[in-house]
DNA sequence: AAAAATCACGAAATCGTTTGCGTTTTTAAA
DNA sequence: TTTAAAAACGCAAACGATTTCGTGATTTTT
């Protein structure tokens, strides 16, 4: 009875290899690992079996026995998001390509869901963890003690001083110095900047090439121009939004043109933009950071910094994969920051 | 040595705190589960060192013994694709809620691999499995033979007669029937309809709502103006778009509008639309399916199809999570389609 | 005070693998 | 022919957890 019921699912095992080939279980654990230690005739005999039976080993106990499950736990603010996806899908690609199977989980931006997910991750037993942190996420401790048990971590996307391992994100203050010197060459002069209110590295990194970018042109930096959104949810950031919009426009010396900072208030930004009746460029031009396939077909198509997604997630996979791979040797860790690129489109087509 | 080398992380095991604690490994497992037969002075003790030491326990090991790993296999054509991250999305947060783990893997609309991700995915032990079939599978018979080796399958999406289980998915028929409504209440009566090159169920009964709302409105269906375009990779499907609008515009009675099937087929219709040179809504109009935050953005906002995509991941995780919990009961499989929103925007403005 | 019941705990099997080592059989060398 | 060396295979422990059953110690009942 128990020993049926227990059964993981129907899936024949080295067991009932064994009993059918009248060997043992080792002999069979052997020729399926085509061991030295097996005749050719022995494992030609049990590697037909094992086919025409659809043999597949058990991970869990795989996974059990070597002290490790060939899985990768990925931790991200959200499924949901048109980046992230991308980063996802270059992470697959290569986790795939190492067999290697990714267990996704989603810290919605809160610091204490990230820590469960780490945790479940951890005592489900990955190999290793890829992390872009929770914008909340201040205190890495408890990812520091895990690696320092011996956890491969390697973080992608947002980036954080705290912790020393191998880092893969895109080069966000290269590419917000960018777009600023492009509104900058285009005759914009009042350049307005949207950030997050967080401390994540990419908000950091961004505002601080757009502050370089005023530099070298010898403008110089209204603070009053920079205006941080509540990112915690849609519904504040929507809100915010809308006020700075509302403020800027209120200004005696109004921007001319504003850079966005992330994804989701590049095109929020937009939305509201038309929304509440101005036009763009004329009325103020925009520049942002996303990755939408859609920035073409927006009204106006709008001029963006599009990052790498796709390949940051494949060389972040292949960083912690290397990690796991070889835990022994000391390792070098370096940070990657990978190429952003301007799309110029009508939303910034310049002065007069 | 090898004790050390092999252990999956240095995280305690029941065997460190029986160790701790003097007492026996099962002593501790008890304790942890909080079983009668233990004193509530050990119990204590056992807790209390069990935290401080941040013991959780081997996911592996605690599957292996019960034949069930509390994750589930999710199987999708792509990550990077917005309508399925939604879901997804819900997907995750309903399986999260019952502490189930996801594994997400993708078929890349192969057949081939989407049967390595269904073999990957059952010998590692998954509980059950959410799929959205590639659109090259027309062959189920290796899921139902899981199926019937007693795991639990739950299609989502995607939907197919070919196997008996339940499925969730969105009301396609009705979702093209009132797209197509809506498109003739607004005046048009040439209406064109973009379409894939699959049998999937999404493409069909999309097909079938837009005939059947020509018929229920006495406008015969002209067969050469229904296209479709090939869905196996990005580059094709550009060219059979642009081709296919080029075909409408050269026809002598030119279709005055276009219900598109897929959220790829829609945003790609109307950014060729404009890139050709042809006016929205004026030349011609544009309805379709698709689940972007940026309709509203577009030029012109697009009105679209909107599917509950977060609901219908939310629906198939629950159906497949009570599949999973009461394995022995008989149920009775159904089939939910979930109501589409029907968003009316600039892009079928309405004729005159 | 003796018998019975209860309590608190430990030993050991089990899930499906892998692997070091021992054992038997065959082959090669002395 | 005797001995040494491969070759081919089986035994058993181990990974970490759960669970059944057995066994002393304590408490309750008679």
């Amino acid at each position: 009875m128990h020993q049926i019921e227990n059964r993981m699912n129907n899936s024949v095992t080295l067991k009932d290899i064994a009993k059918a080939l009248n060997l043992s279980i080792s002999t069979i654990s052997k020729s399926l690992n085509d061991s030295y230690e097996i005749s050719i005739d022995t494992k030609q005999k049990v590697l037909e079996y094992a086919q025409k039976h659809h043999y597949s080993p058990n991970r869990l106990a795989k996974g059990l026995k070597e002290g490790k499950s060939r899985s990768i736990g990925v931790v991200v603010c959200s499924l949901d998001n048109n980046v992230l996806a991308q980063m996802l899908d270059g992470i697959d690609t290569v986790s795939a390509d190492n067999s290697y199977q990714i267990i996704i989980m989603q810290s919605k931006e809160s610091q204490k869901q990230e820590a469960a997910c780490i945790e479940l991750l951890y005592s489900g037993g990955v190999d290793g963890i890829l992390i872009s942190p929770a914008c909340e996420t201040v205190d890495f401790s408890y990812l520091i003690s895990l690696q320092k048990a011996g956890l491969p971590v390697v973080l992608f996307d947002r980036l954080s001083d705290q912790i020393v391992t191998h880092k893969v994100g895109a080069d966000n203050f290269q590419g917000a110095y960018d777009a600023t010197m492009h509104l900058i060459k285009k005759g914009y002069k009042n350049i307005a900047h949207l950030n997050t209110n967080t401390t994540l590295s990419i908000a950091t990194e961004r505002l601080n090439g757009y502050k370089q970018a005023l530099a070298d042109s010898k403008i110089t930096y209204r603070p009053e121009l920079l205006r941080s959104c509540d990112y915690s949810d849609t519904q504040k950031l929507n809100a915010d939004l809308e006020a700075a919009i509302q403020y800027y426009m209120g200004l005696s010396d109004k921007p001319d043109a504003i850079f966005t900072a992330t994804d989701q208030i590049s095109t929020r930004c937009l939305t509201l933009l038309n929304k509440l009746g101005y036009h763009i460029p004329n009325d103020i031009a925009l520049i942002g950071f996303t990755n939408t396939d859609l920035a073409e077909a927006l009204n106006p198509a709008l001029s963006t910094v599009h990052q790498p997604a796709f390949e940051i997630g494949q060389l972040a996979a292949k960083k912690l994969i290397s990690l796991i791979e070889r835990k022994n040797e000391d390792i070098e860790y370096e940070t990657v920051m990978l190429e952003t690129h301007i799309k110029a489109r009508a939303s910034t087509l310049g002065k007069e």
